[in-house]
DNA sequence: CATCAACCCTGAGAGC
DNA sequence: TGCTCTCAGGGTTGAT
């Protein structure tokens, strides 16, 4: 779940420092402990244990979802998948007893300072890279939705070069990277479009809907520091901003007809009936 | 190329 | 109360 918004919120919070604890910049890895070694993608975990150990943190970014840290050497990246978080706490409790590590932290990486970087994951979907460069990983991806390169008109050729249903062609991270199930349908629901729709269907007035409203609802979680869902991923407020999402039954706040929930392409998937037609 | 199913996982919630 | 079952979902892989 945690889509473009939540990376975004999450990486700003271990960039800059929250809630007491300082940024990662600069901070040095003295060790690192791994709790369930398949979170490890690459290298293998005896060698990315090794590799990390001694590395500074340079910087700390966001590419689609990926969580990107740059080291002195290196490149250490992040990838939430389903019900991830990452966060940094203090090693030890105020009376000095060592902070237990909490029952779904997966990985954690002790600071030389009185303090540690956390990557938790209760499904254990999430996976971390220790590359040499992360191209391999982001080569992948398709355009930032937020970049100013990514524009309507960008937008509406890459639509036309598809037929494929347009929801699921919004959550290929190969055509847009950050969408997930949820801003998806909210961006489908603001723009009036049938997430059955085919892409290569939508006229230029919906191409350019479509652009705004993806960009509304990234910039639109962001402020609200993401969506809060279920028992992972707290602190987010635009849960209360769904329009469609999860709220199936309930009225649509245009025209009152109840959300229908289908499934395209594996998902949930919620629209108005009424304002996203299929034809 | 487009679509679909399976896989990896756990906890919540429903049903009994 | 407590068990079993189903579901959710990002991304990858393989089949159709």
């Amino acid at each position: 779940m945690p889509e473009l918004p939540e990376v975004e919120t999450i990486i700003r919070r271990l960039k800059n420092g929250a809630a007491g604890q300082p940024g990662v910049c600069h901070q040095v890895i003295q060790s690192v402990q791994i709790t369930w070694p398949k979170i490890i993608a690459a290298p293998d975990p005896a060698s990315f244990q090794e590799a990390l150990t001694g590395k500074t943190i340079i910087d700390a970014q966001r590419r689609g979802k990926y969580l990107h840290f740059l080291l002195d050497e290196g490149h250490l990246v992040g990838h939430l998948r389903m019900s991830g978080d990452m966060r940094t706490e203090t090693r030890l409790t105020p009376d000095g007893t060592p902070n237990p590590a909490g029952p779904y932290d997966r990985i954690i990486f002790n600071f030389s300072s009185p303090h540690r970087l956390v990557f938790s994951n209760i499904r254990k979907f999430g996976r971390m890279w220790y590359l040499t460069t992360p191209q391999e990983l982001f080569k992948r991806l398709g355009p930032e939705p937020l970049d100013p390169q990514f524009t309507a008109a960008l937008l509406i050729e890459k639509l036309r070069a598809h037929a494929r249903q347009i929801k699921p062609l919004l959550m290929d991270q190969s055509f847009i990277a950050g969408l997930g199930n949820i801003y998806t349908d909210e961006a489908l629901f603001r723009a009036g479009i049938h997430p059955l729709r085919k892409s290569d269907s939508l006229s230029p007035a919906e191409g350019e809907r479509l652009h705004q409203s993806i960009q509304e609802v990234l910039r639109q979680g962001i402020l609200r520091f993401g969506a809060s869902l279920d028992w992972f991923y707290r602190g987010g407020e635009f849960q209360n901003d769904f329009k469609a999402y999860a709220r199936t039954g309930h009225p649509c706040p245009i025209c009152n007809t109840p959300i229908e929930k289908i499934v395209v392409g594996q998902r949930g998937t919620h629209f108005c009936p009424h304002c996203q037609k299929l034809v």
